[in-house]
DNA sequence: CCCCAAGTTCTACGTCCTGTAGAATAAAGT
DNA sequence: ACTTTATTCTACAGGACGTAGAACTTGGGG
C-alpha cells in the first residue's frame, strides 16, 4: 500500500516502509546508522534492504546522508513539520481557488483548533 | 508520474490521466458521457481508455456513474474543494502533532491571506 | 424477429514505484 | 594480507496507471 494522496511536480510519494523510517528518523533526531535503524524498526528486515529505502529517501531530498566515516549516517533532511507544510502547500497549490479551500478547512476545524489558529495568527 | 503527497489508509493517489478527467468533471459539473469526456481531453484518447479511468476512478470514490440510460454519465462525487480538504486533514492526520504543523503552517502564509483566515474564523 | 451500430466490460501489457534482499565490491582493523 | 563489516549493484515480485483491443450487450431499424 503506498501511502498517498495527490498532487503534481516531485511527487513526494512514501511507500509504507519509507514512511516508517522516516517516522523513525524524525522520532530520534540526529544521524543514525543502516544498522541502527534497522533494529529500531519494527520487522525484521536485511540491512540491505533499509540501505536501498535510506538511498531512495535520499534520492528524494529527505534525508542527508554523512558518508564520512564508515558506518554512514543518516539524518531527516527536514522536521516531520516542515515536511508536512510543504505537503500542504502541495495540495493548496492543486487547485484554483486556494482561499475556498481554506474557507472550508477551517469552517470544520473544531472550536480548539480555531482558538488555536486565532492565537497563532497572532491578533 | 504519479501526482502524490504522502499518506494513509485508503489511498487517494491520482495519476496524470485520472487527475485530468477529474478536473474536468470539476470544472465542469455535471453528468458527462465518456464521450464527452474523450472530447474533452487534450490528448487524443481511446474511448475505452476513457472508460478504463472512470471506472477507476468510481471505485476510488471520486465520481459517480448514472448507469440508467445508455450512454452512461459519470460525475464527480464531491467539490474539488471538499476533495481537497479531505487531503489536508489526511496530511494533518499523518503526524502526531496537528498542531505543530498548522503553528507552522499559518507562519508561512502571506498577510492577505492570514487576513481572509482571519476572516473566515469570524471575529 | 434479427441484425447493426453504439456503448460497455474484459483482458492485457508496458512502465514505474516500492518492498525485499542476494551478490559483488570496498574498506577497516588486526 | 585476511577477515569482518559496510556499501553498492542487480534483481524480482506485486501493485498502480496509461493505454487500448477484443468481446459482449443492448436498443433501434428493417
Amino acid at each position: 500500500m503506498v501511502e498517498i494522496i495527490a498532487l503534481r511536480e516531485a511527487p513526494v510519494a512514501l511507500g509504507d516502509l519509507e514512511r516508517s523510517v522516516m517516522d523513525l528518523l524524525w522520532d530520534q533526531p540526529g544521524a543514525h546508522t543502516a544498522n541502527d535503524v534497522r533494529d529500531a524498526l519494527a520487522a525484521d528486515l536485511a540491512v540491505t534492504t533499509v540501505l536501498t529505502v535510506l538511498s531512495r529517501l535520499e534520492k528524494k531530498g529527505l534525508v542527508h546522508r554523512d558518508g564520512g566515516r564508515r558506518p554512514h549516517r543518516y539524518a531527516a533532511a527536514s522536521s516531520r513539520e516542515d515536511h508536512t507544510v510543504g505537503l500542504l502547500n502541495e495540495v493548496l497549490g492543486s487547485v484554483p481557488d486556494r482561499e475556498a479551500v481554506l474557507a472550508r478547512f477551517i469552517g470544520g476545524i473544531g472550536p480548539d483548533e480555531a482558538a488555536a489558529v486565532r492565537r497563532l495568527l497572532g491578533s
